[in-house]
DNA sequence: CATGCAAGTGAAACAGTTCCAGCCGGGCAT
DNA sequence: ATGCCCGGCTGGAACTGTTTCACTTGCATG
């Protein structure tokens, strides 16, 4: 609705002020420039080439872009938000916050400089920060495959509660009584859910939980190794790892053939799987999934609707469903005597027919 | 250079006929969109939005967007791209061409609608001819990971060739003599250099290349699995498998395991890695590696410096080098009578220790 | 005190797109 | 035959946003 012009009309200022003020040029009057944002905010404003208006949204990242670390969840996502974007006729352009926005600009002076309409905010590690104040902004942005508990904010994640706690279950009911848990070490909603999942399982089965087998660590191949060493090495050690994320549950499984450990005979494991990781390898990890190209696909379409509808009001707080999945890496808990075998080699394994 | 009313002057008609036309509005006469569009391409045009050029290029697939299919490929490659473009400031938008692009328009034309000043492509399956046809309208265009002999399509691939040869190689060094080749069933030059690269290595080592051996598949997980089935099944089978994708590769090794084959004591597998995928699983695959992440960026720096010193006679034929990498899935060529236990359950493999 | 420099601003020129009016030719009813 | 209408096509004008250039203004300095 406001152009430059009328905006610059209403201010007494030029449209070449407001120009300059949208991107970011530096000769202009913090007062001025202060004040023409202000208006803008108010406002409202959306980037026009001509008279048209610009059909974009943004990928954003709030650092490196695209980081592969997480498997094939970024791919996923993003193939799923194309797939979005298909019908309401929008284009998408990826974003590194940190390297193209200026430190003395807002984040919707960013935006609207970058000629974006609204955009997808990928959460990590320490920028929960800059998402809440893009939200007190107001300008149109979804956050993905994470929570927030600060109104204001429009998120749609993948709730892992049920099935994580569906996994812990199962676990136990296969007889697993020590069950370990591998936490990423940075909190956010994602992990919480599965923590509480497995907190609440074990409780309602009786089960204590033992400080000793919960642990938190990065998510890395690495920390999967870790994981499996530490748990593995207890003197009661743990017959079951729930791991809450791809990469670490990968360590976990490499290493444990590594050292010959046989899943799931003698240790089973459950991961979280963002994409089909879970099926590359063998046994095929029983997991609890998240289906992160419909968390995109869902999320574009949430954006463009509120763009195209105008209703900046409008508030997201979606959740859809996980699916735990069973595949070969969880079986029945070993029994007790055949435990703390520790040699480093390949162990005898001839009697796997008879044991299914 | 040339503007809307530049060309429009030129060709006495109006700048909202030419703009109706790079638009691509079905109202304009057919002989006027001609010469418009003849003139556009002789001039050259690049998008503004007033009075400024667009940095923008676009990273644009033929049809489905970011498949994940090739594993961490597409991550890798975007990654690149963004730190590419990190230095000369242009941004990246995603473009499905089949989607996006009416069939009545040029490709020149469907970029600049899009407001990119140049385009890096995926090749896949069927576009061959969609490229060349791209590179004779001779728009900024530069493909990654495959390679033309069509004169004016520029390329940026990595030659597998030199570490194809050297894994095939060591391979034949380390006594195996049915050396396995699983291929991807539609011909691109990647996979022509390691078929060439197979070929070479036998025949410098005097190996014959039995036909039995070469197999080509669609590059998936369940391709692998046939793979193995088929070249452990055969008469006098396979000791080692070079497989010249990821995806199958890693089918392979799960269908080794689930078969209880040990790798590499029983069988040997090369494969190839576009990310880090070789290393997730155990045991850590040998594999020809090649760093999509530099083949993204290398095609940032080159499009964006051709883009930016208006150089458009520039070609680009480039070729990075792979590397081949050793790790645990190679080993020793078993001895003879070892080989053709075909039990379908896990062996005895308790002498593991002492084979090292 | 005059001069010069830097910051800040606006008018104008210029970039692209769309709306609206008009032209023109063909088909159709009277 | 003639008048009318309608749709294809076009251009002018209006309206986007951005940049260039000239100007004012205030402050420091010779």
């Amino acid at each position: 609705m406001a152009s430059v012009r009328a905006i610059a009309a209403q201010l007494n200022v030029s449209p070449a002020t407001v120009s300059r003020v949208l991107n970011n040029h530096p000769d202009v009057d913090e007062a001025t420039r202060e004040r023409v944002l202000a208006r803008i905010n108010e406002l409202g404003y959306s980037p026009r080439i001509g008279r048209r208006i610009t059909n974009v949204i943004a990928l954003a990242y709030p650092d490196e872009p695209v980081r592969s670390e997480y498997g094939s969840f970024e791919p996923a996502l993003l193939s799923g938000i194309m797939r979005g974007l298909e019908e309401p006729q929008f284009d998408l352009k990826l974003l590194n916050i940190r390297r193209d926005k200026a430190p003395n600009e807002t984040y919707t002076q960013f935006f609207i400089r970058k000629g974006i309409r609204g955009v997808i905010l990928r959460c990590f590690r320490n920028n929960r920060p800059t998402i809440c104040k893009i939200a007190t902004e107001r300008f149109p942005a979804i956050v993905v495959a994470d929570a927030f508990d600060e109104p204001g904010v429009n998120f749609l994640r993948a709730d892992s509660y049920p099935s994580s706690r569906q996994a812990v279950e199962h676990l136990i009911s296969l007889g697993h009584r020590r069950i370990a848990l591998a936490m990423h070490n940075v909190p956010d909603s994602d992990h919480a859910d599965r923590r509480r999942a497995y907190d609440d399982a074990l409780f309602c089965a009786g089960l204590p939980v033992d400080p000793a087998l919960v642990i938190e660590l990065p998510a890395s191949l690495s920390s999967g190794e870790q994981v499996l060493d530490t748990m593995t090495g207890l003197d009661d050690p743990a017959t079951a790892i729930f791991a809450t994320n791809p990469m670490t549950t990968l360590g976990i499984m490499r290493r444990a053939q590594e050292k010959g450990i046989d899943v799931p005979k003698q240790l089973s494991v459950v991961g979280v799987d963002d994409s089909d990781v879970r099926t590359h390898i063998w046994p095929r990890l029983s997991a609890v999934t998240q289906d992160a190209s419909a968390l995109g696909m869902e999320a574009a379409r949430w954006l463009t609707e509120v763009i195209a509808s105008g209703k900046t009001a409008a508030s997201c707080r979606r959740t859809i469903d996980t699916v735990f999945e069973v595949n070969g890496t969880t079986g029945p808990a070993p029994q007790r005597q055949a435990r703390r075998r520790q040699d480093r080699g390949r162990v005898t394994t001839g009697d796997a027919e008879k044991a299914d």
